[in-house]
Parts: C-alpha cells; sequence; structure tokens
RNA sequence: GGUGUCAUAGCUCAGUUGGUAGAGCAAAGGACUGAAAAUCCUUGUGUCCCUGGUUCGAUUCCCGGUGACACCA
C-alpha cells in the first residue's frame, strides 16, 4: 500500500477551505495546512482562516499553531510538515490531504530544499539596515567579490536576495552558490497536486467582496492589537499593512480597502505564475 | 431654447506651431532555495467622438452632427 500526499493549492480566494475538507472527509485525513500566514495565532480575520465550524469539521494542523513573535519560514514548515507527515503515515493514514497557497511552502514540502544555513537575524537586521541606508549597489559589489557565481545568477535588482546571499556567505564562509546542490530530495510517499481555478473576473470578484466582509468582521480592531508587532516579518501581509497605513492617517478607510484589494489581486495573480510552470498539477476550474 | 467649454489608452488627463501620440493610476507577463500574502524585473496601437470640407497630408484648422458640463433664458 503506497502513502500518498494530496496537495490542494490555488489562489487565494479560490475555494480551497471547502473543497479541502470535502476531500479531507472521504480519505479520512486530517488537512494540513500549507499557509505562511494563517499559521500565526494572533492573526485571524485578515488571513482568512477556516472558520470555526470549517475547523470543526475536520482536524486543521498549522493554522493558528505558532506566533508572529517567532520567525516562521520554508524551511521550518518542510521540516515540521514532514515531521507530521510521518507521524500521521505511521498512524495509519494512507492518503493525506494538504491544502494551502504558499506556493514555496508546498515546494519545500515536495522537492525540499537544500541545506542552506537559516537565517542569522542579527547579521540580517545588519545588513538590511546596510541596504536601507546604502543601498543595493553597496551590497552587490561585496556579493560580487565573494561569490561572482551568486552574483551572476541571482536577481541583483532583488535587495532582499542579495542580503540573503551575502548573509549566507558571511555567516559560514563558504559562497552561496556552493550549497546549491541536489535539485530534488526523495520523498517516500507519492504526491498528486490539484490545483483549483476560476476564471480572473470572477476571482477578482470573490477577493474583492472577501476585503469587505473582513472590513465587516472586525478587521481594524484585529491589526489594531497587532500594532506592537508592526515590524515583523509576519505582519508584512496584505491587509495589514494597508490597514497600519491606515490607522496611521496616511490613507482613508476608503483607500485602504481599494489597495487591500488591489493587492489581493496581484499576490493571486504571483501565485498562479508560481504554478503555471508546474507541470504536475492538475487543474480543475470550479 | 441660447451661449461657451470639453470629447485622446480600462480611468484621470497631457500633447501634437497640421507629418497618426505619452504620463500617472488600473491592468497584463515574468522571476523566485529559510521574510514568500515577502521581494524584484518587464510591458503603453489607441477608430485621438462621428460626418463632410480645406490640404500632398487632419487627431490637430473649418462647417455640421452627437454627447457631457457650465452659464444665460
Amino acid at each position: 500500500m503506497g502513502r500518498r500526499l494530496v496537495i490542494v493549492l490555488g489562489p487565494t480566494a479560490v475555494g480551497k477551505t471547502d473543497w479541502s475538507i470535502g476531500l479531507a472527509q472521504k480519505y479520512d485525513s486530517p488537512v494540513i495546512s500549507c499557509d505562511s500566514r494563517q499559521i500565526y495565532r494572533e492573526m485571524n480575520i485578515g488571513t482568512a482562516v477556516p472558520s470555526a465550524s470549517q475547523l470543526a469539521a475536520v482536524e486543521h494542523f498549522f493554522i493558528r499553531s505558532h506566533s508572529v513573535a517567532e520567525l516562521y519560514t520554508a524551511g521550518r514548515y518542510e521540516m515540521e510538515a514532514l515531521a507530521l507527515m510521518s507521524r500521521l503515515f505511521d498512524e495509519g493514514h494512507e492518503t493525506l490531504v494538504m491544502a494551502g497557497g504558499s506556493g514555496f511552502y508546498i515546494d519545500a514540502v515536495c522537492k525540499g530544499l537544500d541545506d542552506f544555513p537559516p537565517a542569522d537575524q542579527e547579521l540580517r537586521a545588519q545588513l538590511t539596515r546596510r541596504l536601507r541606508e546604502e543601498g543595493v549597489e553597496s551590497l552587490r559589489l561585496d556579493l560580487k567579490r565573494l561569490d561572482p557565481e551568486s552574483y551572476a545568477s541571482i536577481d541583483i535588482a532583488n535587495g532582499q536576495r542579495v542580503v540573503r546571499a551575502l548573509e549566507v556567505c558571511l555567516m559560514t564562509g563558504r559562497k552561496f552558490s556552493s550549497f546549491k546542490t541536489s535539485p530534488m530530495k526523495k520523498r517516500d510517499f507519492e504526491i498528486e497536486k490539484i490545483g483549483l481555478v476560476r476564471p480572473r473576473y470572477v476571482l477578482y470578484d470573490r477577493i474583492n467582496r472577501r476585503v469587505l466582509q473582513m472590513i465587516d468582521d472586525g478587521l481594524e480592531d484585529e491589526v489594531r492589537s497587532l500594532l506592537p508587532y508592526r515590524d515583523l516579518p509576519a505582519l508584512q501581509t496584505v491587509g495589514y499593512r494597508e490597514m497600519f497605513a491606515y490607522i496611521d492617517g496616511k490613507v482613508s478607510l476608503d483607500r485602504a480597502v481599494e489597495l487591500i484589494q488591489r493587492n489581493t489581486r496581484h499576490y493571486a495573480k504571483r501565485q498562479m505564475t508560481w504554478w503555471r510552470r508546474d507541470s504536475d498539477i492538475r487543474w480543475m476550474e470550479l
């Protein structure tokens, strides 16, 4: 008997939650969430976490399970998800259902990340400050000297990437590019990917309406309660940043809503770009 | 009803001393190895409202029409 992981993916607001619950019930599996923001316990409305009744219908993992105060990453998700799945398979599940919209996290589970060292917070803070004060140019020159291969291959205009590559070089004394080794890790289970899609105008309409619903549900209060954490990576999230700007008096509420809607549309588009090249996905129009 | 102003990209508008046009926003396409809902890159042909006239040539000038707005009745 083969172990199998069925992954339900798709852009934000497409309807993954309901669909994955139905599938989980069919296979008598819990739902393993693969969502880089629903994982945070302090966030709820703005991340469109499954409702109480949805959570009661079937057991969920990685929903509001970690704190925004700790830096959560794709690498950590890979480890924790694999450990959990291994346990669930051992308990007798043959098919497990995973659902989520974080493409990078899904790939970490399916293909694995190479053994890059995790971020060194202090060093990163220092490099990020340099990026802000001196601009990418200065960091770029350092990278060119320490690791010409990375300099040639990574997106040199992307400050975040340059910081990461430089960080690894400085931390380890090795080239960032030297960690890029195995193309894919072996998994001891079959993987099946189901991609949910809707016509773009339908998806955009669902996004627009969902944002209005979030406001009605009290997004503003939730965001206010998170003001102390606003600079953490976890809060660099659509729906929260725009509301911070509103609370700061920089934009009107209507404008903030428009921006959340637009940025969510952009996010959905980026998700689709990520998956478009993945030929393993079986697409299904809802 | 009269007079005036305006009509250009999905939206708001700029512009062409007559040689078929460009900004912002929106939108689209792409990248992605521990911040990934993040971060970064690329992309502007549109009956220049319609008909006719002048002209080698009209989106630009002129006549008429249509629509919007303003003012006067």
